[in-house]
DNA sequence: TACTTTTACTTTATTTTTTAAAGTACTTTG
DNA sequence: CAAAGTACTTTAAAAAATAAAGTAAAAGTA
């Protein structure tokens, strides 16, 4: 037998629940926001309501945001953090990406 | 009405024929070693034998792969190398990436 | 005031993608 | 030569993503 190829990077670490083009928009922005509202963030990831509602439950029920309902003025409004697990998570996905860019700069 | 927020970067250009985990690692893979047999990448990725077959024939035919079929010895075998409209995709991949990362170091 | 539209979402249904399970056509091994 | 393996492909099942409806209240319009 031959010896097994190297692989560039650990591509089974990768966060899948952060990797999804929607979720890694919504985390890569409130990483840099601290906190914003269902539409903020539904304007940045150019997505609609039902789609972007259930990619952050999705990431609500991972841990990674933490979400509080409130009303501005007369309307509610839901507003996202990113909780420490998901800090860390999201550290984590970009030392990932940050090797595979080494691998192929 | 309040402006937009700001996008760190533009994930609607993000590529998800690349995007995939699967794919990913088979883009990154090849991107170095030139030319693979369907088994060395089926190690890298770690995927079955059905799995990694229909990403392959997904990266095919999207014309970002290139297969030639031959017989090591009296096995038949499959090599994939990536077409130059697959490197410049990759290139393009690694620059987006690369540009989330610089809004998040 | 009655009615339509808009806002801020959630829920459900449809489509797409991914993964897993079988299947094919050989080859190698005991 | 029968059983087990190799190198895949094809089809079926599970999961995920998106789109379409639906809800409840507010706000604008006639």
């Amino acid at each position: 037998m031959t010896d097994s190829p190297k692989p560039t990077f650990e591509f089974d670490l990768i966060d899948d629940l952060i990797h999804s083009r929607v979720r890694l928009a919504t985390m890569a922005y409130l990483s840099g926001a601290g906190t914003a509202d269902f539409n903020a963030i539904k304007a940045v990831v150019k997505a609609t309501d039902g789609n972007i509602s259930v990619h952050l439950r999705k990431l609500e029920d991972a841990g990674y945001l933490i979400s509080v309902k409130q009303f501005s003025g007369r309307k509610p409004q839901t507003l996202y953090t990113i909780s420490d697990t998901g800090r860390s998570a999201w550290q984590r996905y970009l030392k990932h990406m940050s090797d595979l860019l080494d691998n192929h700069e």
